[in-house]
DNA sequence: GTCTATAATTCGATAGAC
DNA sequence: GTCTATCGAATTATAGAC
């Protein structure tokens, strides 16, 4: 009765409480990288045990994994004009970090990317499998697969210096005035001869 | 007589030891982070007791911010010419990340910078007491002010995909091919209107 | 499912012999 | 200056009561 009688949709006791700690831990990893967040800490964000955490992820290193899956959520940029695409990907990316906070899996991924392999990999996997592809959608398989590493470092160098190293003059543009500073470069690289 | 009659220029044992302990500092910050890092095994590749170290260095923190002492060594950029700034730059850069092996300071305060807030206000340091400057020599103060937080991201987000998350895209460029990609991106944020 | 208690490590830092 | 020995603290992980 505890489950089998429960709302189709409705989440279990249990899958809240998971939901709650990977919130917790995805915070966590974000502010303070792996090293430095311990599961004492997430398990008091999430008002549980910590003994909880090792129930439901087995250890700290299994939270890390599923607190890293990102969905980049990129829209389909074939239909977006050539001249148009720069500023739509700078656009896409900003709001990605400025929208929703507890939604910083990005963030997390790039901070714990730069001091952990297994997190770089994914990191390496996510651009793979959702940058490129998407990239390729826009502006044609053999250009994008040229291009595609120059416009990852941009948009990462972009979130690495706003958001983590938080540069006085990155920070001191409002969202209009980066997109509209960005996208030239970006432009540039997008039609890069080869 | 054991320092009085050294000759100059020459280290005293001392000074060798600190030196020795703070090149495998800066190697295993560069490769592990700052929490990772232990004097133990700081202690073993430099090849002395751990607790020299700590009589070097006072404590751990202290030892890193001593590893996190960066020279860009920038060139007097106000001699290049404006078309020829953005390859100039990104060539500096690569070449400084690519040139020691050693002698990766930047590399170290990068990657420490993004889990540390410390090392994030010196990567900040750095940014307004060198490249702005340096910037400001080539295209004028102003136009400088505007530009330096992009020009950094950009070069920071090189090294970042490059050297710290290792992107094959970014990798699989050789250094020439990496400054005359690169360039036509930043010449565009050089010389984007205000 | 949830909590208490604790085992087992690891590490930074100190004290002191030589 | 260099080393041995060890303390004290923090943390992951486990065992088991309820």
């Amino acid at each position: 009765m505890t489950q089998g009688a429960m709302a189709q949709g409705a989440m279990t006791q249990g899958a809240q409480t998971k939901a709650a700690i990977l919130r917790a831990a995805r915070e966590r990893f974000a502010a303070q990288g792996y090293e430095r967040t311990t599961i004492r800490a997430v398990a008091a964000d999430a008002e549980i045990d910590p003994s909880m955490v090792m129930r439901y992820f087995g250890n700290k290193e299994k939270l890390f994994e599923a607190a890293l899956a990102v969905d980049l959520r990129l829209p389909d940029f074939s239909a977006v004009p050539a001249r148009e695409l720069p500023a739509a990907l700078v656009d896409h990316f900003v709001e990605r970090w400025e929208g929703d906070p507890a939604d910083d899996a990005l963030l997390v991924l790039l901070r714990s990317a730069v001091t952990n392999e297994r997190a770089a990999e994914r990191m390496r996997e996510v651009f793979a499998s959702q940058v490129a592809p998407a990239l390729a959608a826009a502006i044609g398989p053999q250009r994008a697969a040229r291009v595609a590493g120059l416009v990852a470092a941009q948009l990462l160098g972009l979130g690495l210096t706003r958001y983590l190293l938080r540069l006085p003059s990155v920070t001191a543009l409002d969202r209009q005035d980066l997109v509209s500073a960005l996208a030239p470069a970006l432009a540039a690289t997008l039609t890069a001869s080869g």
